[in-house]
DNA sequence: GGGGTCATTAATCAACTGATAAATGAGCCC
DNA sequence: GGGCTCATTTATCAGTTGATTAATGACCCC
C-alpha cells in the first residue's frame, strides 16, 4: 500500500552523494508573515485559474514548497479558501465611489465614465472576475452580501442621479429603474466576463465602450422620460 | 484497508431474512436507451448544481442506482460530461431567430423584444446558465464556438438592423458597434446570471425589462447618430 | 561558531474517487 | 414455467487528496 512515487525509486547510474537530497536551490526560510502572504497570493491566482476544486499539492508545487507547509499557515483548505474570498471581496469597495457618483457639480456623463473606469480597474481583473464567478456558483454568502452592497451603494445612487438628470422625482425609484441600471452595470461587467472567463477577443478601448454606453443610457432615459411626460 | 461503510456492519437485533438485501422498491430494469437518457438528464441537473467536480457516486445516488451502472452507459466521467455539453449547447440555437431579427416588415423594437423573449425562454434557465458558466470557466472549446455563433448569427445582424434603423450605412459595422450590442446582450444575460448564479431577487417581469432596454438602446443609438451627423 | 528556534520537508494516514470484474436477478420469449 | 438475456448490483482496486506527525536544517543571536 506504499505510494509508487513514479520513477523516483530507480537507482541512478552515477548518484553523487545519494544520501542527501539534491535541491535546485537550498531550502529557503521565510518570515512567517511573508510566507503566509505569498501562499495567499498564489492561492488567489491558482484558484482563480482552476477553481476551488484545485488540489493543495498543485498549489504547493507552483509555490515551490511542499504541500504540508500550507497547513502550517492555513489549518484547512477551507480556511485558505475563505482567506482568498476576503482578499478578493473585502479590499475592493472604495467609499469614494459614492461621492464621485453623487457630485452634482460635474456632468453625470463624466461621473459615470470615471466611476466605471475606476470600478473596472479595481474589479475587471482576471483573478477578481473568476473568483467572483466561482464563488457565485458555489452560492457563497459573501457573494450575496457583496451584491447587496453594490445595489445599495452604487446602483441605487446611479438610479437617483439618472432620474434627476431626466427631471424625474428622485424619490420615485422603481424596481424597473433599478433593474435597468443592473442591465447597464451587467452589460459592462459582461465585457470582463467575455475577456477573463470566455477568453474572447474584446475591444481594447474599454473607456470608449463605457463612454458610448453612458451616452446611450442617458439619451435613452431622457427620451423615455419625455414620452411618459 | 476495507471500507468502513459507517454503521452497516452492525448486526440488527431483529433481522428478517438477513441474507437477502432489503430494498425500498425491487430493482427496476429499464430499457437501455431510456436509462441512458435518464442518466443524462440527471447529470445535467447535477453538474449544473454542483459543478463538474461533482462525484459520480452522488449522481448515482440521486438517480437511485449504483455508481457502476453509470459506467455501463458512459465509459468515463469525461464522456458523460461531454454529452452534457452537447445536450446544453447543441439543442438551443434556433435558425428562425435570424429571420425574426431581420424581418423589416416589423418595427425593430418588436423584433428585438420578441427575439429576447424567445432567447430567454431557451437559455435563461437554471441548468443552461450554470453549465454555460462552468464550461466557460473551464475554457471549454464548445463555449468559445457558441460565442462565435452568437456574435455572427445574432449580434452582427442586430448591429446591421440598428444601423439601418438610425439611417446609417448598414455595411459600416464597427468594432465599437458590435461591442455596444454585446453590452445590451450581456446586460440582459446578466439578468439570468443574477437569478440563477447569484440567486438574487430579480424583477418578475422580464418582458418589461427587455422592452425598456430595447427602448433605451433604440433611442440612445438614434440620438448618438444624430449628434455625429 | 555553537546553540536554539522554528520554518520546512519527508513520510504516512485514512477517506475519497473513478473505474473494473464478477455475481445477481428482472423481465421477456417460447 | 424454465431458460436466456442483459440491466443492475456487490465487491474491490489503484490512484488521489486533505491532513498529521516527526525529523531536518536555515537563519538569528550571543
Amino acid at each position: 500500500m506504499s505510494p509508487p512515487k513514479s520513477s523516483r525509486t530507480k537507482t541512478r547510474a552515477v548518484a553523487p552523494k545519494a544520501r542527501r537530497v539534491e535541491r535546485a536551490q537550498p531550502r529557503r526560510r521565510l518570515a512567517a508573515a511573508e510566507r503566509e502572504q505569498q501562499i495567499l497570493d498564489a492561492a488567489v491566482r491558482f484558484f482563480a485559474e482552476v477553481g476551488f476544486a484545485g488540489q493543495t499539492r498543485e498549489l504547493a508545487q507552483r509555490l515551490g514548497v511542499t504541500q504540508p507547509l500550507l497547513y502550517r499557515y492555513f489549518p484547512t483548505k477551507q480556511d485558505l479558501i475563505e482567506r482568498v474570498f476576503e482578499e478578493i471581496y473585502l479590499k475592493r469597495i472604495d467609499s469614494n465611489w459614492r461621492k464621485l457618483l453623487t457630485d452634482r457639480n460635474r456632468p453625470l456623463h463624466d461621473r459615470l465614465c470615471e466611476f466605471y473606469t475606476r470600478y473596472a480597474d479595481a474589479t475587471y481583473r482576471y483573478e477578481w472576475i473568476r473568483i467572483y464567478m466561482f464563488s457565485g456558483l458555489m452560492g457563497e454568502e459573501i457573494n450575496r452580501r457583496y451584491i447587496q452592497v453594490v445595489e445599495e451603494k452604487i446602483l441605487r445612487p446611479i438610479c437617483i442621479e439618472l432620474r434627476q438628470h431626466c427631471g424625474l422625482n428622485e424619490r420615485g425609484v422603481t424596481e424597473l429603474d433599478l433593474e435597468q441600471v443592473w442591465v447597464m452595470h451587467g452589460g459592462l461587467f459582461y465585457y470582463a466576463v467575455r475577456k477573463h472567463i470566455y477568453h474572447s477577443r474584446v475591444a481594447e478601448d474599454f473607456a470608449a465602450v463605457v463612454s458610448r454606453t453612458v451616452d446611450v443610457v442617458l439619451e435613452g432615459w431622457k427620451a423615455a422620460a419625455k414620452k411618459t411626460a
